[in-house]
DNA sequence: TTGTAGGCGTTATCAA
DNA sequence: TTGATAACGCCTACAA
């Protein structure tokens, strides 16, 4: 069924009942009422791709999500569907595709078939190949994450680095002296994820600031991860009193190795980091720990990429969020040894 | 850049490079290898709206899931990504539509407007709106779960009836007399949700066959609900000495709050169910459980809506799993009292 | 207020 | 082995 049937039954030209869909010039209260009785019955709706054809615009942002071979983290999941649920706001669907490196099949087929108005890019390296990429095919698009140089690009991102170097000052101010970094797991830090960057660079500055002893580790992404991490991190610096952590899959198994080693928190040792509000909340005692705004992250992704989308030419805008670090319970004044 | 371009400058005509493309048809070497280079040199590729249009196929699929803003859980997120993936090694898109009920208009959009070649449907309820809505559309869809009525229909499914039943057998052969099923969410089975009601159905057909005494309680699906409704049953029950559950969300606030009962398992309780192995695996001590084969089941979909789009009169095949019962930690002899 | 017609970029049929 | 051309379904400038 396509619009000249429509027009057949009606009475009318192909390009009345086009009107009438889109509103674009007056139709007469008769015809249109007719037309749209005959629309209502047949349940007709124009094909989307002869519209995109025509029209150049596909009303479909491309999300490009990490391969979903590797779990994706509760924090990914919610930054998808704050996505998926802001663009549904705007009337735009949402094509995902699963791409890691450059080159990828489902990634060229969405950023140069023109399948899309706009692309939103997840898990940013500091140098990534995907953002070279969309730069130089001209379609507007936002990361969430930042790369090493992201000027004259849309993003949204955490700062990481301000906020761990707050926890460590946090914890600096309750007396503890060595502290330690729980970063996300090494072969993401080796990729040059930016987190995992960013916050060891906070973590090392702050650390010098206040004249702290720090060690840092890289840890997998889930919790026996996080449980084997702490189990070796106590073992060999047995005189570390509190960690700070970014990797939020690793929490519960970090909290069975200390609970294990017999601490109780936070009499005997601190936890605090940068976590989505869930697993803060999640973690027992309930963790101090700066809360991601992850919806308002998401929403404002699709915004930003909206504006791009409708302005081409001006360079799109940024935001980075450095939300408060919300006092919990898991965190107290440094032990006596 | 369309294909015409490409035509030009390799000095032929668009067909011959329509058919470079596609192969269809025998082009001598030398051309060949000519409009090759051009297409490099450009980086060229066709208009995906324009061939979906012309081909009627759009190499796209719709999935839709839950309305975002209810987080979704481990499960559902498992199913996306295993469709994702699936359908990215077929050289599919996705299409993600978040609707619940009917009308909804990204669903709409999806279904009417030709976007898709096929739809996967997640979160079925046993009489479904959306179902009828594909039915009638006369659009490939595979449901993941089924309703009522699942004949003529594509589905893959897991045997919550069949599963919550072995888990009862397994309970009593261990001298258990009261157990308990944890279900889901009461507006989900309120709506009609279907593994609920199956859980239920396999429960209450168990527990008399062998003699026991059953309490059923729903859950929301998160961990402070587990817990809350744990404490409840174990306050309004105290003589039930198991658990066999399929919301494996709430597992973690279970556990905590069977600890905090000081309840030590599997000497004086015992609990088992359904869920993902990675939830079945993170529970203290691991639990006895059946492994939803989340991937397996995302493949199988995406194999079931290839084959309805390639033969689009057969009636679609599906497939009831019933995973093994993975012997772990959690469920042990009846205790005395 | 309504109708006519051209073209968006592609594929496939028919001719050569 | 290759080329010309007619659709696919829609929107919109131009005409009436």
């Amino acid at each position: 069924m396509n619009i000249g049937e429509i027009a057949q039954r009606a009475g009318v030209s192909r390009s009345t009942v086009s009107y009438v869909l889109s509103g674009k010039r007056p139709v007469s209260e008769a015809t249109r009422s007719r037309i749209q009785a005959v629309i209502d019955e047949l349940d007709y709706r124009p094909n989307a791709n002869a519209r995109a054809l025509r029209e150049g615009r596909t009303h479909t942002l491309g999300l490009v999500i990490p391969p979903a071979s590797q779990r994706l983290t509760d924090m990914q999941l919610g930054f998808v569907a704050s996505v998926v649920e802001a663009a549904a706001r705007a009337d735009l669907d949402v094509l995902l595709s699963p791409s890691g490196g450059d080159h990828d099949r489902s990634f060229e087929r969405i950023v140069s078939g023109r399948r899309v108005d706009g692309v939103i890019l997840m898990e940013i390296r500091l140098e990534d190949d995907r953002v070279a990429r969309l730069r130089q095919s001209r379609l507007p698009f936002v990361t969430i994450g930042r790369t090493a140089e992201p000027h004259g690009m849309g993003w949204v991102d955490v700062d990481y680095a301000g906020l761990i170097a707050r926890c460590v000052n946090h914890l600096a101010d309750l007396g503890h002296r060595r502290v330690a970094l729980v970063n996300r797991s090494a072969e993401l830090v080796a990729a040059g994820y930016g987190p995992g960057h960013r916050a060891l660079a906070g973590f090392s500055t702050a650390v010098a600031e206040r004249g702290l002893t720090g060690v840092d580790v890289c840890c997998g992404d889930d919790a026996p991860a996080g449980e084997a991490c702490v189990e070796q991190l106590l073992a060999a610096h047995p005189d570390v009193t509190a960690i700070a952590t970014i990797n939020e899959a690793a929490l519960p198994g970090m909290q069975r190795a200390l609970q294990a080693a017999g601490l109780v928190l936070p009499r005997d040792f601190s936890v605090t980091g940068v976590a989505a509000r869930h697993w803060a909340e999640e973690f027992r005692p309930p963790m101090t720990a700066a809360d991601v705004p992850i919806v308002d992250m998401g929403t404002e992704a699709v915004a930003l990429l909206l504006e791009g989308i409708t302005a081409p030419r001006t360079p799109p805008g940024h935001r980075l969020y450095s939300p408060p670090i919300s006092l919990r319970s898991s965190t107290g004044p440094a032990p006596r040894r």
